[in-house]
DNA sequence: CTGTATCCTCCAAGATACTG
DNA sequence: CAGTATCTTGGAGGATACAG
């Protein structure tokens, strides 16, 4: 996820194809969908398909999610078209986020990437407690 | 990618299964294999694979990595069982590094993504731009 | 060559308070 | 309810220097 971007970038025009080139966007992208906000949100809300999710109701099922990253999770989403967001001009004001085919077809990575994480975590932890011996 | 971690943790047992919960192991280990670094590191020893790729190479071929970040990065992917390493006595020392058959595992995953990534890449940024007019 | 040590900067994100 | 504004800080990570 997440992470510190790249010190500098000097030159412009986004060199397509080349990962390891820090200009390269696949790799920003990838830095992106690659924060943990990012794939729980992902989550919920392709797996709540096709429903639409509330504000609140997605602060509740993302545990320990501030409403200030929520809301900058949803923003980026949103602009990436990967979720829609939809007022309802009630009082109080009804916000409801849904994924869109693009956000849906994105879990679908993320998914695999989650599996692999669960098959994988007791061998993991057991290598790390085995080889930590001095 | 990394991210920064949960603020705290109080309670002790893992309760593995909940991907939700700000103890989950599973969470933790996405967010070590999310990272930007560790996401290169494995592409360049999954796709050498079966050589090995020694420190200064990978330093090469991971343009941007500082010494220390790919250091903390092997150590850490080591300890996992992702990669091995493999030290030559010689003067001076030559260090080898390549993927086990869990780093090989590991890569699968990680490719769908980039795959996905630079598929889709286009459609976002046209989205961007798009919704980006006020 | 393969790292470790040290210092330092900077910003992601938590806490808190507030608004339409 | 659904956010934004402001302030603060921990710690990731770059730069640099050095060691085995």
């Amino acid at each position: 996820m997440p992470t510190r971007g790249e010190p500098r970038v000097t030159t412009s025009p986004p060199p397509r194809g080349d990962l390891f080139d820090p200009n390269c966007p696949t790799r920003h992208l990838l830095d992106r969908i690659g924060d943990k906000w990012t794939a729980m949100a992902i989550k919920v809300l392709a797996q709540a398909h096709p429903d639409e999710v509330r504000f609140a109701d997605l602060r509740r099922r993302i545990p320990g999610i501030s409403s200030k990253m929520l809301s900058q999770t949803l923003q980026a989403l949103v602009a990436d078209g990967l979720l829609t967001r939809r007022v309802e001009a009630t009082v109080p004001p009804a916000v409801w986020y849904g994924a869109t085919p693009l956000g849906l077809s994105l879990d679908q990575p993320l998914a695999i990437l989650r599996n692999w994480a669960e098959s994988h975590m007791a061998e993991i932890d057991t290598h790390r407690r085995t080889s930590q011996a001095t």
